[in-house]
DNA sequence: TAAAAATACTCCATAGGTATTTTAT
DNA sequence: ATAAAATACCTATGGAGTATTTTTA
């Protein structure tokens, strides 16, 4: 028994005759004719009554039709999911969100993923860059977006850099560093810091620059993982940001932020990036992600 | 894509080895590396991640493994409702009753099928013989369990004679005619006739034997398709039971019926049988059908 | 190095085609 | 007499075996 005997039984059934059936099936009639009397001797009974031209089902061939019918119906809806699959219309793809990207990101995929493409399952979880690695070693997610800093290669990880996002520091329009060209880090002192929560590397290349004072634990006094929320308030408030240029952008395109120039000036990046299990085959719907991601994120 | 390649996958799935699925298929480890190797090639993608020793299914492998778990069921199914059907303790049978064997057969049958073979569905429908015949050709019963003398012979019919039941004359053990030898049909004037309606092959009979008198349209006092309550009556009233003697065995072997003899000796008897469409595979069930039908049905 | 999977090759069963015969209307 | 199905015969493909190589833990 086979999905093409079952397939051409169908056929018959509907068409009531060899030839139709085998014409629909793009075969000779001949050889339907006898795939249908395989399937009968594999079956051990008779599918079908030949009254000359009129060509019925048996009791047997009734039964056998009806299950065959639900089986080739499964079999095409195979090939249609995986087709579908293929060409990122369909399937599930779950994604875990680090902080940064999280912030940066989440909304913008949700609604991104809601309009272009509908027939995707996205599961998003946010989380501790820790807690979303194991997650992902646990196939509990299909791939990590998240700042690269904080993860370590190892050998079962397909690390993958995205972007490299520009850090610097914004303050609004009217604040009274703005516009007097490069000041010491240490004249920020006066003023509040706001950042994002920062990775033991990103702190490191704070106090390489600008010493022990720009240790992150001490020198951010305003510390939260919406950027937004941060971003408002340095709009209205005295408060500097410390962080990705990126999130800034509408604020200094709307004229309400500008960047702070810092003696001597800020060399840093956040590297973002997809993070999978080595040597795995990619979900294809991943393709999307990563062509979202590049997209969003770039100076 | 085949339903074996399905097979190879799900096992391969199962076990997460090549060589271990290959020996549950009774196949090779090439064999089965080159099913799961051209199943990739048709569906265009991979399905397994070949990850040294541990074999994991891609994403496109989970999903499909998801519809090859369903379609491998269904055709497991399949098989095994074939076998059922095969064996008599599956599939579905109808059975349209002519009046007689509705009397006689229904009840008894509708027991039979319950204790004897739980897996059948058995439909039963009764009615004028005409309208099961239609019923048969519109393939709305699968077999007619009827008195043949009603029905003509016909090229699209298959009918077959299961029983010969003798016709007689009954009345109760005390009735003034009883225990006197023979006597004429007319001596039966004087007393009702309690008989099911008769074909018009069974009347001519009658008027065959006794004459224009014994036509049962004037002859057949009491007239009823329930045999059951006929005997009861006959039982105690000096009503006659014209009728199959089986019928009546009940009651003659409690003593309350005897036959009665009449001169001449009604020779006559029900021809009951199994009527299907011609040139069509019955459907196994009516095996059981006709086993029983045979074995209620004899003098 | 040992175990597992992939490959090379070979064989054969079977699905399918063409031509023909049988069957049924 | 004609149309449809079954059969005979042939071919090519694909599934499976054996032997071997490649890969990876």
């Amino acid at each position: 028994m086979n999905l093409r005997h079952l397939e051409h039984l169908l056929a018959l059934s509907q068409l009531g005759s060899f030839s139709r059936a085998a014409e629909r099936m793009h075969i000779t009639q001949s050889a339907l004719s006898r795939s249908i009397q395989v399937l009968e001797d594999d079956l051990g009974g008779k599918l079908i009554d030949r009254v000359g031209k009129r060509n019925e089902l048996t009791p047997l061939g009734i039964a056998v039709v009806e299950r065959a019918r639900r089986i080739a119906h499964e079999a095409t809806e195979l090939r249609r999911s995986v087709e579908l699959l293929q060409q990122d219309i369909g399937g599930t793809l779950r994604v875990g969100l680090g902080s940064g990207p999280s912030a940066l990101l989440m909304t913008p995929l949700l609604q991104y993923m809601g309009t272009r493409h509908p027939g995707l399952h996205l599961s998003i979880s946010r989380g501790p860059e820790a807690l979303q690695l194991a997650h992902l070693r646990a196939r509990q997610v299909d791939v990590l977006v998240a700042s690269l800093r904080g993860i370590a290669p190892a050998p079962d990880l397909a690390i993958e850099l995205v972007s490299d996002l520009r850090a610097c520091f914004l303050c609004r329009t009217g604040h009274p560093l703005a516009g007097q060209g490069p000041v010491p880090f240490a004249a920020l002192a006066a003023y509040p810091l706001a950042s994002t929560p920062m990775s033991e590397e990103q702190a490191r290349i704070m106090t390489d620059h600008y010493g022990p004072q720009a240790n992150p634990a001490q020198a951010v006094t305003l510390e939260c993982e919406d950027l937004t929320s941060l971003l408002d308030t340095v709009e209205v408030t005295d408060a500097v940001f410390l962080g990705i240029l990126t999130a800034g952008r509408p604020g200094i395109a709307a004229g309400r932020l500008v960047e702070l120039q810092i003696e001597p000036p800020l060399v840093a990046t956040a590297r973002f990036g997809l993070v999978q299990l080595a040597g795995r085959t990619e979900a294809p719907a991943i393709r999307v992600l990563r062509q979202f991601v590049s997209e969003r994120l770039h100076d």
